[in-house]
DNA sequence: CGAGATGTTGAGACATGTCAAAGCCAGTGG
DNA sequence: CCACTGGCTTTGACATGTCTCAACATCTCG
């Protein structure tokens, strides 16, 4: 998973070509498609075609709206994504956090019109696949048709994990885990994150309160498991969060 | 979606030729794809080939276990069937309940093992879709493709509504609904519906404990919004449910 | 009829939410 | 440099929805 030299990657006109980019498509969600030989090599030419790379987009900039015409999934290149949904009510419900390399999107497909917001965290970059194009190829290349399937299937698992009723600690210390796998996977440390988001959405997506994430927090620092500095936060004890969110992360 | 005489269905070996089979395909997940013209005729019969009828099962037996090899997916035929995670500590939590027609198991794909249980709620019989041959017949009939990204994605619109954080009023009525709507299409009548689970089923579903699904059944009916009488659920006020329910159900 | 599920009801406990106030920090403008 | 503003976070006191536990009612089926 590491970034290596001299492996395929996917160009594009905008590509500038520096390692930034060369990493980023190793860890991408799409990378194994472009990395594995043994393809059609005229169709990964059509793959590499079919990217986009837009625009930076600033902090609370939205990437597609709940109610817009399904046309396209995006790759996070940079920065952080949230998906949320507005409820009849008014109120907000946070639906997931996305990083670099992976993919928002898909869950557009069953009414044809996306059914939630997505919204930048900070400054974000995307690489945009138009779905009609995208679904073409995955006829004609089957890892491509793998690689969806298999990302939806894994939407699906997640979407259930946080289905299920946990209490805030459980919940709490399964989204630092998770958060911590994430960032690793993409080469930051392990037990150093930095929320890039306000208590307020954490507490969102947990479906707590933010006082309760605030308490949690706090708690969890008394107990050594772990130590807040504003929106740093270290992992002191990994291991003893893991066996609070056994339950969550079924394993 | 009623059915009708004369249009294509999927043969099988075992199939009787009785109406009652003819019914079940043009309300299947898949039932659109053998419906519509225009496929390469080799490419459907191959779908007909690789569609095997189970055995009756009987309530409680398992049509696939948690960890099992990802191998195949499921169409339920007849009978209900519910899903369920067992987590580290024995609880249950139930994930879904599935009706003829629709389909089990394509959250197997991400881990390539099944992350959950499927359980016969009563005597239940099932088309079972070999998942390697589906996907490279996937790649030659668009049809196939489209159908299973789509059920996919509203998979995981679904699993993100019940992680809602919604009142239990809003919970239940949504519950409801959602089975009248689905026991509907299959030609049930909407409003008097036929629960096959225990009352536990359906609290653990709902993220709830069994007395409380008790109590607000009790006080629905006392609102004169359904009557109950066991199993039996008759809806006499389907608007001020849906309005119980409009955050849940996004409309 | 009896035994074991399943379902209902009530009383009390508890986790989490709500409300209100105060602290903290970053940025702005004087 | 300071005071001010506004967003975010923390903390405390209190309210409440849902759970837990226990008893009882009901149904199913041998």
């Amino acid at each position: 998973m590491s970034p290596q030299g001299g492996v395929l990657r996917w160009p594009s006109p905008q590509d500038q070509g520096d390692g930034d980019i060369q990493r980023f498509c190793t860890t991408c969600a799409f990378g194994r498609v472009c990395l594995t030989d043994g393809y059609d090599k005229r169709a990964l030419e059509d793959l590499h075609c079919l990217v986009e790379h837009t625009a930076p987009m600033h902090a609370g900039e939205e990437v597609f709206r709940h109610g817009e015409p399904f046309a396209a999934i995006y790759a996070v290149r940079a920065g952080m994504v949230k998906t949320r949904r507005i409820d009849e009510q008014g109120r907000e419900q946070i639906l997931g956090f996305f990083l670099p390399g992976e993919l928002i999107g898909l869950n557009g497909l069953y009414t044809a019109r996306y059914p939630c917001d997505a919204v930048a965290l900070d400054t974000v970059t995307l690489c945009r696949f138009s779905f009609p194009q995208l679904s073409v190829l995955a006829t004609r290349l089957p890892g491509i048709q793998e690689t969806l399937f298999r990302l939806m299937s894994k939407d699906i698992v997640n979407a259930a994990l946080l289905g299920g009723d946990y209490s805030a600690d459980e919940r709490l210390a399964a989204f630092l885990l998770n958060l911590s796998d994430r960032f690793a996977e993409r080469g930051y440390s392990a037990t150093r994150l930095h929320l890039m988001m306000p208590r307020s959405d954490i507490a969102n997506y947990l479906r707590l309160a933010p006082e309760t994430v605030s308490r949690v927090l706090r708690r969890f620092q008394d107990d050594g498991l772990i130590e807040v500095d504003k929106r740093e936060v270290h992992l002191r004890s990994p291991e003893r969060l893991k066996h609070l969110a056994r339950c969550v992360l079924q394993q």
